[in-house]
DNA sequence: ACCTGAACACCGTTCAAGT
DNA sequence: ACCTGAACACCGTTCAAGT
């Protein structure tokens, strides 16, 4: 009966009811797997987090896996920028190179359970979510056109850049993963391993 | 009321009850799993398919993760020795290494779920089943001590082998990885990608 | 010892009903 | 349009009871 309120202030509130309870779901999914881990995470419990039915994700999202994908995106999103920050701000080198190799490692100590949300198979690269794909290939392609630019200053050796970007990304990743599920012995971290990784990379590890 | 029967055949039927029905648990999760992957994984499927109780299983493992990891055991043990018999089969060189390399990789997409179950987090490798942590370890040295035979006949570098191993394993656990959630491209193949990079490993990717 | 059925406290998801 | 409560078909796990 009252007129529309105009400020914004009020508007706040029940926001949810106005269009952004998709993102509010996203980002209390993400503080749960970050807290609780990714088994710790129930749609039931995100609704109850939010003061939401139990049923009002569904307005937003097709079922859990949706929601675990729309996780995953965002996660590639922000993964993307810390790579593309670590390339540029190391100066687009060797430097920059070896940068983004630990803020790649960084990222997914930092966040374990959202990095495997990402890559732990929650949800299938090979289909469904184009925004997904779009932002996974982003993250990617910065890897990519870094090989390319340093292959063409000649510090790096040629070859498709594209086998060589998954040959690195497996590297990192591996190592990633190790790190996360704790399978790296204590007086190695995975920080340290990868800057070793980085001079391997480059040098190889044949004899004399 | 009949004398106790002495003929295998006839023991054989109901052997369940007199003490391997561990094995038989952890053979059908892995045939569970293999074919409708972890998450089709249920305590009750399991028991209904060995025609036991659902509950009958918790007088062998304290519950689903305990199975969970004899899983990922009986797979470090497959595991440990398809390696083995690579790394010898190879000759105990560069062709045996690259052949272990492959093995690996080959393990990996030939058993996604088994994998999946071994490295993907399901079981905490950082504590818990100490038979585990001992198969995942000898699976582990098999790599280590290769790098050491390597390394005593001038073929690889010197260097911590322990750490050079870490840095190999994370190469062939990201394309495993990669393989699995079908993230490589389609002309890509987890093997292809493992040959080339059992060379970059070696050579470096360093320019000219 | 080993196994069982009933029961408990959870899940994800569906659906008719509200505003 | 968006949200809700009740209901359904599942889970893992516990427990008193059987043999």
């Amino acid at each position: 009966m009252a007129s529309p309120a105009r400020r914004p202030e009020r508007k706040r509130r029940d926001t949810y009811h106005h269009g952004n309870l998709r993102q509010a779901l996203i980002d209390q999914a993400v503080q749960t797997i970050r807290q609780h881990g990714v088994d710790g995470l129930t749609l039931r419990g995100v609704g109850a987090d939010l003061r939401v039915s139990r049923t009002a994700l569904y307005r937003h999202f097709a079922d859990k896996g949706a929601l675990l994908a729309a996780v995953a995106t965002d996660g590639f999103r922000t993964f993307h920028a810390a790579l593309a920050e670590a390339w540029q701000a190391g100066g687009r080198g060797r430097a920059g190179f070896e940068a983004m190799g630990l803020a790649y490692v960084r990222f997914a100590v930092a966040n374990p359970s959202h990095y495997r949300v990402m890559f732990g198979g929650f949800v299938d690269h090979a289909g469904a979510d184009p925004e997904l794909v779009t932002e996974a290939d982003g993250a990617f392609q910065v890897l990519v056109d870094s090989l390319i630019e340093q292959q063409g200053r000649g510090l790096i050796a040629g070859g498709d850049p594209q086998q060589l970007a998954l040959y690195i990304w497996a590297i990192v990743h591996g190592i990633a993963m190790l790190g996360i599920d704790g399978q790296l012995p204590p007086q190695q971290s995975a920080e340290d391993l990868t800057v070793a990784a980085m001079h391997h990379i480059r040098e190889g590890i044949r004899g004399t």
